[in-house]
DNA sequence: GAGCACTGC
């Protein structure tokens, strides 16, 4: 035996010796885990006359509330209050809604009837515009099926109509559908809503169709999105609507009473909401035998949605596009004679990728070997000759200017970086081909960070002699749609989220797109005339993509989804979701259920607590729910309900190329170095708010790289929250600037442990913050509470500092790029952690007493401050819960205030206490 | 040192 293998013993043979050090292994992670547990962060002992003045307050909390009610009581309540509610099932549940909502076929008006009948006819008959609308309407091949659809509509409760691009389904088949009730004279039995993915869209078709019907919008044709409506008539109409907007409606009116006809288009996008509405369908139609369903898909793996649907009749419609030619690599490497420059650094592919692309492309190259000539092949051998080469896609460009008639190239790139890149290069080519096309070329960039985005310059027409260009990420997929395209460069490449129910980590990360992608890509190329779509890919790398990207809901999250669930009383999650079209992963459901439990949404028996009632109702998730909620007990709404609906929303602020580092600077600035993203995303709601007029308010917007829109709509969905909490009446007004809302919103040190009570169990600990010498970057060592390494992501306004008050971050989003990053952070100090956390528990380690957090966060503290901050924890817990159960706001003359200034008080020692805390931090 | 895309009575 070895020296160093002495501690072994002796005798042990083969598997033993593997098992006797995995057992060695595991014993020292669980004392490197005790030895983690033992070492003690900063002293949160509270000196003793603050402690006394603390203890006063919750004893005077304590002595008032107990007079009220008691605990005992107020579970009482709930019982009365909610548990009839709660405890029926999903059956009675529709039974008790049946009850209240009436009947939409039970609707009748034969006056309305005859006057629809009338005018319907007078249109036809009269009216010149309607006529030349109607005529360029039935050129449409939807039109063409007018007849079928209707016959399968009567004769069944669900159809399926599949259709490409052009075949004006989304417009055409509501109109039907209503036009016929209305010629039948039924018109008023006939409510039609028909749901879109994007909100952008609900506004634009409602419009075109009011356009073909020689309305205004909001007659017979409206639309509904958040914080956005334009509704139509009661009866007789259609209604385009968000998903979102139709699955927060299932939630009052789970039976959809007031619709006669539920179209659900693009559900082959496979978004969240429409695979759920799918499911949730299947429980309401026997419920609602008159309801008709048509579900409107393009030609995705439709037959999923017929097997679904118990073979449901389904129908095919042609669109109308023109051709689009579709190359490949091996064809634009012909085509073009280019050749990779195999001097030049290549890119870092992994052995692995290298030793998958052989795989892939000899057998293809033998195959079409006769095809080619060689030195096509010999590029195509090369790894980096597909995907997004800078180099390669501007040659391409040049290419295209030189051969092809005109029209506007479409090139679809992964990310910011490449679009970038390739935008620099084309701005400021390196070789004589680029600058001789360099002043033919106007330029565009579609990111959802660009102002381009909500710019129009990029539909517009461009001079002539001049070409467009659009740089764009798959954003022009979908959701910008350019008219003048002809010619699409496809490079196959794309960004895609994934969340790891193992890990518990989410990822976005670059690869291959999916057939359904370049089909739809190639699309963008045929709208105005034939086309051009250059995949710059191989018809191997094709062959292996999958049909269509994984659904949404098997790559999310679901403590939102579980919760508004359990509204709608479905109690079993795992059974529900297990009848989808492809049922989340079982750790993706308890990770859920879990989170929901530990922010007390759901109780030990994953109940619906009072407070998850509340939040389950909110249009946000729980955890901001919550934060919201505890935000108006404390009174500091305003700052709060901004960084709830920045994060649920989008950041304001655009990042456009090449001014990144000003960008940052600004955000710094706004920061205050209050080491907070969410804070900085209000101090820039509260500069923006102070311009005043809408003309200072856009040059603020300009100066500061922020988005007008954003912030408007922003501002709109704080507005909502307050309405809805003052309905509640957990806030005395519904204006978000009112000062009894807000008597603590300047004071720092509570409002961020609000942010840390509502974002938790989200936290992470930095140990060591290093600048280096420069100035330029600082280096953070820092875990998240299960361990993992984590950083600032480069945008947040912690990432270049230092120095911080506290160690300890509360963040929203953790995701993994080139590294783990938290996407916003928020410094925290102990005390919110002890006071807003969970499993917090004191105890003596080496004859130190501590609290401690979670089983993770261990604060050296007095016995004294222990004993007094658990009671006070019992304090909070109980008004808590008489606040879900009873809400108003906290009078600031109760009983219940004293616990509020207690809170305060502790919290406020942590104000400027600054290296109290850094005695763990290394700054170097 | 980095940012696919959507969405909520």
């Amino acid at each position: 035996m070895s020296k160093n293998k002495g501690k072994r013993p002796y005798g042990l043979k083969g598997k033993e010796i593997g098992m006797y050090y995995k057992k060695l292994s595991q014993q020292r992670k669980q004392n490197s885990k005790e030895e983690a547990k033992i070492k003690l962060g900063c002293d949160v002992s509270v000196p003793p006359a603050m402690l006394d003045r603390v203890q006063g307050y919750v004893k005077l909390f304590k002595d008032g509330v107990a007079t009220q009610v008691n605990e005992q009581r107020l579970n009482e309540d709930f019982k009365t209050q909610f548990g009839a509610l709660i405890s029926v099932d999903f059956d009675e549940f529709l039974d008790e809604m049946k009850k209240q909502h009436g009947n939409m076929e039970s609707f009748d008006n034969e006056r309305l009837d005859k006057q629809l009948l009338q005018k319907q006819e007078e249109a036809h008959e009269l009216n010149n515009i309607f006529q030349e609308r109607y005529r360029a309407r039935l050129r449409l091949p939807t039109m063409a099926q007018a007849a079928n659809i209707i016959d399968a509509v009567a004769n069944n409760q669900v159809v399926l109509i599949v259709g490409s691009t052009g075949c004006g389904k989304t417009t055409q088949v509501p109109q039907i559908l209503l036009d016929d009730a209305i010629g039948k004279g039924i018109g008023s039995q006939c409510r039609i809503v028909c749901t879109q993915p994007r909100r952008i869209s609900a506004i634009t078709v409602a419009e075109r169709v009011s356009y073909e019907r020689a309305e205004k919008i909001g007659k017979s044709v409206g639309y509904q999105i958040r914080l956005e409506a334009c509704k139509p008539r009661e009866r007789a109409s259609i209604t385009y609507c968000t998903t979102g907007v139709l699955l927060h409606q299932l939630q009052s009116d789970p039976l959809m009473h007031n619709t006669s006809v539920l179209i659900l288009d693009e559900i082959h996008e496979r978004s969240v909401e429409t695979d759920l509405l799918m499911g949730l369908l299947k429980l309401i139609l026997p419920h609602r035998p008159a309801l008709k369903v048509l579900l409107m898909s393009a030609t995705v793996r439709v037959q999923d949605f017929c097997d679904y649907f118990d073979q449901c009749p389904m129908f095919h419609i042609d669109g109308v596009m023109f051709p689009v030619q579709m190359l490949y690599l091996e064809d634009v490497l012909e085509l073009t004679g280019y050749q990779f420059d195999s001097k030049r650094e290549k890119r870092a592919k992994s052995a692995a990728e290298q030793a998958e692309h052989r795989a892939m492309i000899e057998p293809y190259i033998r195959r079409v070997r006769g095809n080619f000539d060689k030195c096509v092949l010999e590029q195509l051998r090369l790894p980096e000759s597909e995907g997004c080469d800078i180099d390669f896609v501007s040659h391409l460009i040049y290419h295209i200017c030189s051969r092809e008639a005109e029209g506007a190239i479409l090139v679809f790139m992964p990310g910011y970086d490449k679009i970038s890149q390739l935008h620099s290069i084309l701005e400021k080519p390196r070789t004589a081909l680029g600058q001789h096309w360099k002043d033919h070329l106007q330029l565009y960039t579609l990111h959802s960070m660009l102002p381009s985005v909500e710019q129009q310059a990029v539909f517009g027409r461009v001079p002539r002699g001049k070409r467009k260009v659009i740089i764009s990420t798959i954003i022009a997929e979908t959701s910008v749609t350019i008219d003048d395209v002809v010619y699409v460069i496809n490079t196959g490449r794309t960004k895609v989220s994934s969340y790891d129910t193992e890990t518990n980590i989410q990822a976005l990360e670059e690869a291959w797109v999916t057939k359904a992608n370049t089909q739809q890509r190639r699309g963008r190329a045929g709208r105005v005339q034939p086309g051009i779509c250059y995949n710059l890919f191989s018809r191997a790398r094709e062959e292996r993509m999958p049909e269509m990207p994984t659904p949404e809901i098997l790559r999310s999250k679901l403590e939102s989804i579980l919760l508004s669930l359990k509204l709608m009383h479905i109690e079993d999650p795992y059974g529900f979701l297990q009848t989808l079209i492809n049922p989340p992963a079982k750790e993706a459901i308890s990770n859920g259920l879990a989170l929901l439990k530990r922010i007390e949404a759901l109780d030990s028996a994953g109940l619906l607590t009072p407070l998850g009632m509340h939040l389950a109702k909110m249009p946000i998730d729980p955890q901001m729910g919550k934060m919201m909620l505890m935000s108006t007990l404390f009174r500091c709404w305003d700052p709060i309900s901004s960084a709830a609906a920045a994060l649920s929303y989008k950041s304001p602020f655009y990042t456009p190329i090449g001014l990144e580092r000003r960008v940052d600077e600004t955000k710094r600035r706004l920061a205050c170095n209050m080491r907070s993203d969410h804070l900085c995303l209000h101090n820039t709601i509260c500069a923006y708010r102070e311009c005043g007029r809408a003309q200072r308010q856009r040059d603020f917007c300009y100066n500061n790289f922020l988005s007008f829109m954003t912030l408007q709509q922003l501002d709109r969905m704080k507005q909502q929250f307050a309405q809805l909490l003052h309905n509640y009446k957990f806030l005395s007004s519904s204006d978000c600037q009112h000062d009894k809302s807000n008597s603590n919103s300047e004071n720092v040190s509570l409002v961020r442990a609000i942010i840390g009570a509502g974002l938790y169990p989200n936290m992470a600990h930095l140990h060591k913050a290093r600048q280096i010498r420069n100035q330029v970057r600082t280096v953070h060592s820092m875990t998240t509470d299960d361990g993992r390494h984590v950083n600032f992501h480069p945008s947040s306004v912690n990432s270049g500092e230092a120095s911080f008050e506290s160690n300890y971050f509360v963040y929203y989003q953790r995701q993994k790029s080139s590294a783990l990053y938290l996407l916003d952070a928020t410094m925290v100090f102990p005390m919110a952690l002890i006071i807003f956390g969970d499993g917090v528990d004191s105890g003596v380690t080496d004859k130190t007493p501590y609290i401690s957090v979670a089983q993770t966060y261990y604060f050296k503290c007095n016995p004294e401050t222990a004993a007094v901050v658990m009671e006070l924890r019992d304090s909070l817990k109980h008004l808590l819960l008489k606040k879900a159960l009873y809400p108003a706001p906290v009078d600031e003359n109760s009983h219940e205030n004293e616990l509020i200034r207690a809170i305060e008080l502790l919290l406020s020692l942590d104000e400027g206490m600054g290296d109290e805390y850094s005695d763990d931090i290394d700054n170097i």
